[in-house]
DNA sequence: TAAATAACTGCATAATTTTGCATATATTTA
DNA sequence: TAAATATATGCAAAATTATGCAGTTATTTA
């Protein structure tokens, strides 16, 4: 028996019995205890099940799990995404679009948050299933594939209906002249309807997306409540937004 | 240099040129060329390169991927799947609920299918999108965060309002004497809707979950148009749905 | 707290995998 | 289509990894 078969017939007795030992699994795979335990620890740095003492439990496994290496400029987001969170409160209901920030953003909320989430993205609305507190609703609509987004008059019919504390808004283009804009019409409409439905509008843009501009508004430079960036104390673009009213995280 | 890192190597040269070549990296990397094919050809297993002619070019990544090593009776469910599968026919509209089957069948459902596809399921959404010609409509909803589905009267009203050609429902339960049922309150409405707004119902059931009664029933046998199932043809227990009148896959 | 059980460390040996080469086959391109 | 280039296959040597043991340390439990 080759050892990736047998670590498998390790994974299976974990998953057929919730909890193992080494003592078990070395009989009935005739090899030492001492193998049985490095396997355990292996498949255990792998995140496949526990291991504990005398043996090895079974780990409650993610159906999906998602590939943070791809996310460009993953860094970037994160620390926009950070700042962002900080604004949000215990209770709060918040609204949140699509994109990469926005799904950093969900999955580094804290655990204990306790609040109700609006959104309209798959892979966001997945994130946000791992944290046990927050009551998520998705807006339903035809999804837009690549971005994984439901779009449409449903989408932005349903947000008529809803009164939310806070929105975070992904930015796709961003300038002093035109304020936000998007490639899409029907994205245009649904952050417009967003912030329609919330108290608070904050629009999270990473650098690639400042001095650029789309074919559809969103908002000009006066609607945007808080704008988060990455950008330095002391950068030019940064006092630039700052110089036209936009308060800037 | 180790093959790990090795190999780590040829991901990051891919990444940064859209394409390399076997003999780029076999003199970059100071080994021979039958060694890099072999690397790339593993890599190419793996999903994280395109092997092609002369060397290798980047994949668009997925942002998501599923573990399809955790779904019990993995096996079982893709015959099922396959099976429910041969009742579609282009353009059709299909309704679709949750659990793994369902998410087995869409995965499983022709690249070159055209239809459309309602669902309120989350990994299924999710799923669909790799289908170029399906069009999918997310049913929003209140997210019950196991199951990753939504549920909730919005999700019944708006069942109300579509019309399907066929629909597949994931069975919770089923038996003889009752019929189908199912643990939820609120999965079962969503069930009896999903009927309701589609000519055909087809209930998938593993072997599992037959012989089983939950609380809240859905529907008594007569109301089943197709049952798909992993039984053997000569089986007892499908010959007693036969003979109950229901057709069995 | 003592006895029992489990885990860790280092190591020699066994087992497996990797590698480059030789040869045959396939694919591209001028 | 022929020449050039790339790929596939089998194989032996080299490199790496896996294994069980002995000795020691840590953890559990009665």
């Amino acid at each position: 028996m080759k050892k990736k078969e047998r670590q498998q017939k390790v994974i299976d007795e974990v998953s057929i019995n919730r909890k193992v030992t080494s003592s078990y699994l070395s009989e009935k795979l005739k090899v030492s205890e001492d193998t049985i335990r490095r396997d355990i620890k292996e498949l255990h740095d792998k995140g496949l099940l526990t291991k504990v003492h005398g043996g090895a439990i079974s780990t409650i496994q993610k159906l999906y799990h998602y590939n943070e290496d791809i996310i460009y400029n993953r860094e970037s987001k994160v620390r926009i995404a950070q700042k962002a969170i900080s604004l949000i409160e215990d209770g709060m209901v918040i609204i949140i679009s699509g994109g990469t920030t926005n799904l950093m953003l969900a999955k580094l909320l804290p655990k204990d948050l306790k609040a109700t989430i609006y959104t309209y993205s798959l892979p966001i609305a997945m994130q946000l299933t791992e944290h046990p507190l927050i009551e998520t609703i998705f807006i339903g609509g035809k999804i837009h594939r690549n971005s994984m987004v439901t779009i449409g008059i449903d989408v932005i019919q349903y947000l008529s209906n809803v009164r939310a504390n806070i929105c975070f808004v992904g930015v796709s283009a961003l300038n002093t002249e035109q304020g936000i804009t998007d490639e899409g019409y029907e994205v245009s409409l649904i952050k417009k309807a967003m912030m329609n439905a919330s108290d608070r509008s904050v629009f999270l843009a990473t650098t690639n997306k400042l001095n650029i501009r789309h074919s559809y508004d969103v908002c000009n430079l006066k609607e945007i409540d808080t704008l988060v960036t990455d950008l330095d104390d002391d950068c030019p673009t940064r006092s630039t937004f700052i110089n036209a009213g936009v308060t800037v995280l």
